[in-house]
DNA sequence: CATAAAAGATACTGCTTAGTATTTTTACAA
DNA sequence: TTGTAAAAATACTAAGCAGTATCTTTTATG
């Protein structure tokens, strides 16, 4: 990787953590070079704006993250109910990525650009659909191997089960503390269980 | 009510509005006091600083509305589950206070102002409770009288639902449609019969 | 090694921000 | 009616903001 390449991510993955702290309008380009150690003409070298920088984040950033620990864990071939289980409870207890203190980042970009910025709501919203359609598939591939019961409404659950995420995430953050945590997957489990 | 304390109310409704579309961190005062056609002099006579009148939206302007809309229409005495689900509905389908491009203004102030800001954690965190108390004793009142089984447990299911509640109204404004409500909606009724 | 382009550094601009100091107007009780 | 405190108006400050213009250094390539 060329230098200049690592500057630029380096400073996509400082303006990430700031952001993910402080939220996106509340990080100024003084604090992020500061944080970086990067004048601001190299900031301004690598990216024409603010937002073309917070774009980048959730292209550059989120979307690999999202990838790897939101989707590729449901394409292992376990149950799909047990993999949507492991998949939410790895998320919520384990992923040192995610801060129960910070709530999803997703959620905090969609709560805070939505809906006066069009254009972060569609790379977002690109990025919401790609896990709701793998989430969906996954609830289908259980109704044809037989696991979970035909009359079952895959978007319906994908949604219920993706709403429960955002929010509980939310709520987390809210409390600061991980043991809310525990309650909504054990129901969460039992929900599942009920699709059977 | 006195002139002033009518000032007041106005101003916290008007910044209400300005905050719950644009979020707290982007509305600066001087926008508050164009809107509300008050001067600087007048807003910084009714509350000493930004925060304070953040506060004051919270105690003043929301607390109030919850208890209204998310409180009373749980204790009617209609069937739990199925207060619970009208509840549900009227918040997300009708309620005119509430917009689907907007979000929820507390699940909104939560994720802005958590967790940098103790005092309105604090607050949130109390609306919060209030909301979670009265529907679990609702689910319990469920339990008691035979409608729900016995072996719920009433926390758990509380947490489950008001996550979905604050998740689905966040994708909403993702959406900027209601559409994604109805889904939601009819997983919400089935998971609550599976509760029966 | 020369050179041109890429990358980064510095100093600045014009504007917005929350908050303040001071003055003026309004409401009401004596 | 008048005195006084509540309420509101005006003009300001210092700091922070995104972004720009200009200059210097580094890097790759002939």
């Amino acid at each position: 990787m060329k230098k200049a390449e690592a500057t630029r991510l380096m400073i996509l993955q400082k303006a990430f953590e700031l952001i993910y702290v402080n939220g996106y309008q509340t990080t100024s380009i003084d604090h992020i070079i500061a944080t970086t150690q990067v004048t601001k003409g190299a900031f301004y070298y690598h990216f024409k704006t603010k937002d073309e920088m917070g774009l980048a984040i959730i292209n550059d950033i989120l979307k690999p993250n999202l990838t790897s620990s939101f989707i590729e864990p449901l394409q292992k071939g376990l149950d799909p109910l047990d993999a949507i289980y492991n998949l939410m409870h790895h998320l919520l207890m384990e992923n040192e990525f995610l801060k129960v203190e910070y709530g999803c980042p997703v959620a905090n970009f969609t709560q805070e650009m939505t809906p006066w910025n069009a254009e972060f709501s569609k790379v977002l919203d690109e990025l919401t659909q790609q896990w709701t359609q793998v989430l969906t598939a996954t609830i289908e591939k259980g109704k044809e191997n037989g696991s979970i019961r035909k009359d079952v409404n895959a978007k319906q659950v994908t949604l219920f089960v993706m709403s429960g995420y955002w929010g509980i995430r939310n709520y987390g953050k809210l409390e600061n503390s991980k043991k809310v945590y525990m309650p909504y997957l054990k129901e969460l489990r039992r929900y599942l269980d009920s699709l059977k």
